[in-house]
DNA sequence: TCCCAAAGTGACATTCTCGTGACAAAATCC
DNA sequence: GGATTTTGTCACGAGAATGTCACTTTGGGA
C-alpha cells in the first residue's frame, strides 16, 4: 500500500507538455491531475484541491495570470502554491506572474529536475497551526478531513483503515452515484492492481460494520455496484 | 503606529553586490542587515533572526550551502527562507541549492526587480517569522520555545536533542495533520536526505520515551505516517 | 414457487508495518 | 585526545491489515 501523496495539478493546453511534467512528478512521488484550460483548471482545483498548482501562462480564453487571481479570491483555494510556467522570460511576465498571487515561476523550456525541485520547495509549505485548513469534506452525517485522515460519524470520530478511509472517501465524493467494483478497484486501490473484485465486497462490509448504523447508507445496487446515499439513515 | 518592516540579512562577500541589494531592498521597504562572511551571517541570523536571508553561494571559507546547512540545523533559524545567490547557472548548482534547504534560488546577474519580487514570494510564506520576539508554539500540554529550544510538557521542562526537537516542533506546527516519513524526513533532516524511512521510528520512539506519558499523543497512522494528536492524553 | 447468480459473512494465511533493543559511526564536549 | 552524547542502521518479532475462499443468504426473473 502507498503512502499518501501530494496531489499536483497541471493545467497547459499542450499535450506534449503536460505527459512531460506528469511523467516526471509521477516519477517523483507525486499524483498528478490534469486540465487543458483554465475554466477546467479551476473546476479541478475547487474539487480536488491539489497540493500545489502548475499553471502555464498561456491559455487559450483564460490566461494563467486570470486563473490564478480566481483561485485567491476563492478562500477554497487561495492557499494552494500556485507555480507559474511560461515560454517567455521577460521580465515584467514575472512581475504580472509574481504580482497575481504565484508562488514561483519557471520558464520553457526548463529542465524536469529542476521543476521537481521547485514542485517540492512550493508543496513544502503545508498548512500550519492557524492557517485556514481546507474545509473538510462532508455528506450528511459523514464527515471527513483528509490531511488527519480521519472520519466523524454523527460527531463520533472513526479509526479506519488506509483502505477504508480511501474508500469512504470515493463514495463521499460521488454521494448518489453506483460505483462500479472494477470503478473502485482502480480508483482506490490504483490502475494496476490485479485483484478479485470480490474483494471489495469484504472492504465494504468492513466499512459497513465500523460505520455502525451510518453503514446503511451504503447501498448495495444489485449487478451495478455501490452506491453511497445522500438522505441519512 | 507603522508596522514594523521585514528585515533581510544580505550575505555576500563583494561590497558591490551588497550595496546594490540594500539599495533596492530599503526602497522597497526592507530592513536590511549585511554580512561579509558566512560566519559573520550565521551569527547576525542566530541574534536578529531576519524574516528572510540572501545567501551568495560563492563564499570564501565557509561557502553558502555550508552557512544554509547550518541555519538548517539550528532549530532557531531553521525556519527562515533563505534565497540562494550564485554566479553560476548550471543545473547541478541549483540542484545543490535546493538540496540544502534555500527556498528559491537567483542568478547572477539577476535584475534587482525580480530579486525584489522573490524576496517578497519568499517571505510570504512565513507570516509571522521573526519580527517579534519567536512566539512559542504550543498545542494542548506541550510547549516549545525555539528560541532555547526546549520543550515544557505538563509544566516540566524537558531536554531534546536538537532533532527530537524538530521533530516535535513539527508535529506541533502541524497538530492533527499525518506527516510522511518522507516528509518528516525532508522538513526535519533537509531534502537532500539520503536516510532511511525507518530513521524516522527511531526518533518517533525516543521522543515518545522522553515525553513520557504525553507520547502517546503522537500516533501511528499505519501506512501513512504520524500524527500529533490534538486532544491531551 | 423455484432457481441461481449475486452479495453477505466468517475464517484464515499471508504480507506488511511498526516497535524495540542493540550497535557502530559521527559529532560534541571537556 | 578521550569520554560522552547523539545519530543512523539493522534484525527480529508482534500484531495489524489485507486478500481470498468456502459457505450462506438474498432477491429477482422465469
Amino acid at each position: 500500500m502507498e503512502a499518501m501523496n501530494d496531489r499536483v495539478l497541471v493545467v497547459d493546453d499542450e499535450k506534449d507538455v503536460r505527459d512531460l511534467i506528469r511523467l516526471n512528478l509521477r516519477a517523483a512521488g507525486f499524483d498528478v491531475l490534469e486540465a487543458s484550460t483554465g475554466a477546467e483548471g479551476l473546476a479541478i482545483a475547487k474539487h480536488d484541491l491539489p497540493s500545489v498548482i502548475i499553471l502555464d501562462l498561456m491559455l487559450p480564453e483564460m490566461n494563467g495570470v486570470e486563473v490564478c487571481r480566481a483561485l485567491r479570491r476563492n478562500p477554497a483555494t487561495s492557499r494552494i502554491p500556485v507555480l507559474m510556467l511560461t515560454a517567455k522570460s521577460t521580465e515584467d511576465d514575472k512581475v504580472e506572474g509574481f504580482e497575481c498571487g504565484a508562488d514561483d515561476y519557471v520558464t520553457k523550456p526548463f529542465s524536469p529536475r529542476e521543476l521537481i525541485l521547485r514542485v517540492r520547495a512550493v508543496a513544502r509549505r503545508q498548512p500550519d497551526q492557524g492557517v485556514a485548513k481546507p474545509s473538510p469534506v462532508r455528506s450528511g452525517s459523514i464527515q471527513l478531513d483528509r490531511g488527519a485522515m480521519t472520519a466523524t460519524i454523527l460527531g463520533k470520530k472513526l479509526v479506519l483503515t488506509t483502505t477504508e478511509f480511501r474508500l469512504l472517501e470515493l463514495f463521499v465524493r460521488r454521494v448518489g452515484n453506483i460505483q462500479s467494483r472494477e470503478v473502485l478497484l482502480s480508483e482506490v486501490w490504483g490502475y494496476q492492481a490485479n485483484l478479485d473484485t470480490r474483494t471489495v465486497d469484504t472492504h465494504v462490509r468492513r466499512l459497513r460494520n465500523k460505520l455502525g448504523k451510518v453503514g446503511a447508507m451504503i447501498e448495495t445496487v444489485r449487478g451495478s455496484g455501490y452506491r453511497l446515499n445522500a438522505e441519512g439513515p
